[in-house]
DNA sequence: CTGAAAGCGCTAACAT
DNA sequence: ATGTTAGCGCTTTCAG
């Protein structure tokens, strides 16, 4: 592979010339500068981006962590990150962290090592201690689907509690007055926030809902399978079940119709965050649609942001074209701003009137 | 973050002996080496990949391209890819190519940019001779889900012939004769090898597929619907429909319902794939299961091995660990050989006999 | 076994 | 406007 050697030879010029054809940035003589691209075209001379890299200290490279590519879900997360990535004509370096805090860490680590300067991570098990020393070494780290109020301004997340209080609103809306919950064993962050958002609109239509209607199990259709089993099996009546997820949503259907019942004619059943499971299943799933994309989208615009700020480039956050972008009140300061999303309601044909 | 200089400034020693204490290679002294390591841990050194690649002309970094993360399909080969690359301690470095040639090419020169000289490319709508041309220039670029025969060695594929036979044939034995068949509208490869899989079939079992039984769409759930109401509407007569994907035979079992009729009775319906949707759709979807995700690995390893082949290091494939792997009747030289998987049958309830 | 020194390919002062 | 030159952080001869 030619090198800018080979190309200011060839050209007849010095390489600092070369390397100023390429980064457009100096003057360059109009003759000179046809005549070195006309080289670079001709030897197919293409900058080594590690050479690159290590003189600017600095590289065009975004990050990602992500639990488990193969979920719908994070393959979604990552094709925002992604889109961001090649309208910004950064590189995009993958890591799964499979779930596990240490190669959560480790892959951030190697992310650095890359001198990757922007990270997108989507951090479930690491404890805020961690992330938020992490978030002080790192000026581009910016986290998805996860709030932590000491570094705010770095996440990137959604209102679970509006989004459930959303759906069980319009549940109440028809009319249902008997509801079930089935929630993911991981009763931390989203499924809790999600809970206390179908509990205190409840409370608000003076519905209190019983322990024995509320199942734990896996987040997936297995799960919401055997939920519903549970539910069905200690005679729990409910006309409307709240579904922790779209996976446990789909089992949750799989098992009621099992049961004989009829959806949405004897149950409603709502899900949440709109994957693409939500319109394969029949009824099609009446859910929350979560922006994924558009939030994964953001995050790494935000990241691309802050770490050239962090570089002390003056580089700033340019508006999101994204509608559902919610905005602290607080405009000033960009620390004393979240970035909070929301999720919408999708009308299919789970969910009837009572 | 500090740098070989300072470790070795502060563990008293040169930078080449810290480099050889990184490395590993080279002999150094018990009591230096200790010194060393435990400098390096108190400084949290860590490396610069940038210098280290630039140096050794040898990066541990695998590239993918893809036309589109957010669908399962290709989110799950990228997980199998990123499962090697975690496993070899190589790095992911990600690009879409969203269905576009020049993007394609764009992003496999982005990886080279970075010099990782392992990729795998999920390559649609390049040329042969263009892929080619590319695989000649680039030592570990192997090519997934393509067969091209000048490369050979380089492509790891589905036999969607023998797929597509093994559920028409499942069909035949569950005593069916009246077939339909829903394919993409993007007749090469993929849908072509399948449609002949299943005429082969048929054709062995003296019946012949109607033209007027087969419809083209796109290959997606809305693509299926259309492509069920064409029949539908042109009064075919099946007992058996075979789609193209799982995506399609979800919109088709939609169609087939809102049509009033019964899925397995009225109509037995087969996919490809097995994705998520299979399970998701009711009734669930008997499919022929894709292995993407060992496939994707398996690539990895591949491309892996041909890259630090090309840069002459004799590293060998180790076999793969994988069941499906098929070998060519040849096992002598590699550039003898192809990678050819083959999907197998997942019965749920989408089928029943006649 | 360890150190000195020469680059890898490029950018960015500093000269001219 | 263009050339000269000093590194960026690291690996790798080559000496000792």
């Amino acid at each position: 592979m030619a090198n800018i050697k080979d190309v200011a030879r060839v050209a007849g010029v010095s390489i600092a010339t070369v390397s100023r054809v390429i980064n457009g940035n100096h003057k360059v003589g109009d003759a000179c500068r046809a005549r070195v691209q006309k080289v670079i075209k001709e030897l197919g001379y293409r900058p080594n981006s590690n050479a690159q890299a290590l003189v600017s200290k600095t590289k065009s490279t975004i990050g990602l962590v992500t639990p488990k590519l193969a979920m719908t879900f994070f393959g979604t997360l990552a094709a925002g990150v992604e889109k961001t990535a090649r309208e910004q004509h950064y590189k995009l370096l993958m890591a799964n962290s499979m779930y596990e805090t240490q190669s959560e860490l480790d892959a951030i680590n190697s992310l650095r090592d890359h001198n990757c300067q922007a990270i997108v991570l989507h951090s479930e098990y690491s404890d805020e201690k961690t992330l938020i020393k992490l978030a002080e070494e790192i000026p581009g780290l910016v986290l998805v689907n996860r709030y932590i109020p000491a570094i705010a301004h770095r996440c990137v997340w959604l209102d679970n509690i509006a989004g459930a209080a959303c759906a069980t609103q319009m549940l109440l809306d028809r009319q249902h007055r008997d509801f079930a919950v089935i929630t993911s064993i991981y009763q931390n962050r989203d499924p809790g926030a999600r809970l206390q958002g179908i509990r205190q609109t409840l409370a608000a239509a003076n519905i209190t809902l019983p322990e024995h209607a509320i199942e734990e199990s896996t987040a997936n259709i297995e799960g919401g399978m055997q939920a519903v089993a549970a539910l069905l099996a200690r005679n729990v009546r409910f006309t409307a079940l709240l579904a922790y997820n779209d996976l446990m949503a789909v089992g949750a259907i799989h098992a009621l119709f099992a049961a004989g019942l009829r959806i949405p004619e004897d149950v409603s059943v709502v899900g949440f965050d709109d994957l693409i499971v939500a319109r394969a299943c029949r009824p099609q799933l009446t859910t929350m649609h979560y922006p994924v994309e558009a939030m994964a989208s953001y995050a790494a615009e935000l990241a691309i942001a802050l770490s050239s700020q962090g570089a002390s480039q003056k580089t700033s956050l340019k508006d999101s074209p994204n509608d559902n972008l919610q905005l602290n009140q607080h405009r000033s300061g960009a620390e004393l701003r979240t970035h909070l999303f929301l999720s919408t309601l999708i009308e299919r044909d789970s969910v009837a009137s009572r």
